[in-house]
DNA sequence: AATGAATGAGGCTTCATTCAT
DNA sequence: TATGAATGAAGCCTCATTCAT
């Protein structure tokens, strides 16, 4: 008899392609694949999603969500901004740990080069953070704390570049050796360590003028 | 047209290939196109390469090369720290209006997951950049220039972060978007001011202590 | 028409391929033709057969194993030389008749020239018959029928020899053409006739002293 | 300066394409090999022959042509029957141990199964032996040499079976192999001895009553 | 007249998608 | 409703043939 999918079955499909498209690429990543690691058929993925493009989607998507939720974890509210920026690397650096395959589809939805499709995605899943990295900064500067001549959106765009490249450098194969070779394989590697270097850069980046 | 291939069609070869991976990705590039964008039949370009891989790496070797090239141009010799940088910020600048799809191939390189592809990779692109930058950074410390504190290959690593992510935002459509949402058109399409921020924010970040 | 292939189906892939391959050789076969001929798909062949070389072998095999049924077919157990000689050419005759495809695959066969490939092959198609009919010819020389002097080996090889001839006028086209040349239109469309001229000349050349 | 081909670059052409085209069948030769075998350019290849085919054909020519006079090098005239086997044995032998490339290329020759070609082919090429072989054995019928009852085309036919196998024999791995398993390496190799085994096995499969 | 690089049709193979069961 | 084998378009690559030099 031909049982509906479990729910755990249809979480399986989008995972299983999460880590077949996170790394192999679009084009890369098999329909097939999936459907075997996900322990379903190919014919079902069809019923769920119309096409593989579909699917992809459906993935970026997932992604989106878990690096939101990522980044919600890390909260912020009633912090200082050492402590924020403290825990947005910490929470990074967790998150990368744990599921490197969002990030690293992450890398791969930035390769598409269709216009429509770009400006979508991106004002999805950038806006928010723009929002609130900026209105932190304005805040700051408000409050003294900061560079008052740093423009809030550069700020907010060099401190969200340094997270991204961080990203990047924990779930791709090619930026974890480029940290490597930049860090050495001892700081590298002890992402305390790492972490507390980035805050202290990213602060003194912004002007922070108190303790931390 | 039964001609030899002239050095131009030759050049073009590479520069539509170019175009094409970096567009597409090495999975998503088709040999047709190519050659139909570079003027040329098919069957040439497995004259010149052995097959399509050997077409990729020429386009990988070919933007290193730039990369490298732009680098070079910015070079650095007996200029202070802040110009220095400053130079660096505008010549990533104007590399990327001018030649955005060597950057592309950039990003397109750094999905790659084959491990020792990945690693003779980064070596060759990035070792040599780390060390100049990390080389500058312990000499201004002892200066007197810049944070003592700051461990200099995470100093470096940072800086080229943020570089890195300068190329992306001028040369991928997805990072272009991304810098409009989080700068705001006018300081993102204005060159020069988002470049002074840059500086700025690099500078501090370095705990940089004269005057720019 | 998305039904499992039936196992005619199947058994017609086998079938045309051989007719393909039999006719055009290894190289000039084409997959696309034996799809279409076969009235299945191209891609459904790679399901049941990894590449072209594997769908070779495979019809390889079919004929070795249609070759030596019709040998055993001719049995042999238990009668006098002459008889014996006789169904072998009848039966090869026959076997010609309705399926000259396979004595032809036979043909191309012998046309390879991988050394280990045809080591392996002349093995499996040769020793056993070379083993019988050897057998049989010392047997016939203790019991005094045949010529003594003649090598139970060299015997075996020109009997062999005469009969793969024979294989290869009922089946190719060149040998047929030629088959008339020699015997004339009437003998050779004679196959009862030329039979027993043939198992004459075998009898004799093995000197046969007994009646027939 | 661009000379003439010379007769003797003219020669290789041929001689490289029969070697080619021997070695690897009509549709695995490539021109671009034999052109550099040969030691001349592609182009000028159809500057002699329209394309492959004919080229093809050239080469079948010149195998004939190698084959009739390795034939009447055989002569046969004035002399008696074993003894003109016995020669057209060891001529055989000694033909194809200096070229089994034409050998190789009758091989070729007789996979076609392009209906008129074949006709035509078979016509050139076995006529004649065809007409020499029943003229001699009705001549010895006649004087009471051999037996009355065996056609003599049907002999004829038989004889030259057995002069083709050798060819291959001693031409093609597989039929090379085949021997061996046979007659055992010893044997295979002296071509002496099985030479007198095969002239034994013909006269007496003729019905010859001389001594021989 | 010879050269040999360029051409491009055609072959093998893959894989997203379909649909009979 | 899920299955998974079948489909066939599309991609990489080869090589017979052409033609500017």
């Amino acid at each position: 008899m031909l049982k509906k999918l479990t729910e755990s079955q249809q979480a399986q499909i989008i995972d299983k392609a999460v880590l077949e498209f996170a790394e192999k690429g679009y084009k890369g990543a098999g329909l097939s694949t999936i459907a075997r690691n996900a322990g379903v058929s190919v014919g079902v993925i069809y019923k769920y999603y119309a096409d593989k493009e579909e699917l992809f989607r459906a993935c970026v998507s997932k992604s989106i969500d878990y690096l939101d939720e990522a980044l919600s974890r890390a909260g912020g509210e009633g912090r200082d901004l050492p402590e924020m920026i403290r825990v947005l690397v910490r929470q990074t650096q967790t998150a990368c740990r744990e599921r490197p395959e969002y990030f690293r589809m992450y890398h791969q939805i930035t390769t598409s080069d269709d216009a429509s499709q770009v400006k979508q995605l991106a004002e999805i899943i950038e806006r928010p953070s723009a929002k609130a990295y900026k209105d932190t900064i304005r805040k700051a500067q408000k409050e003294g704390l900061i560079d008052a001549e740093l423009d809030p959106g550069a700020g907010a765009f060099f401190f969200d570049n340094l997270m991204m490249m961080l990203h990047y450098a924990y779930s791709c194969s090619y930026y974890k050796e480029r940290m490597n070779i930049y860090c050495g394989k001892r700081l590298a590697s002890g992402e305390k360590k790492l972490g507390e270097q980035m805050v202290r850069f990213i602060l003194n980046g912004l002007g922070y003028k108190g303790e931390y």
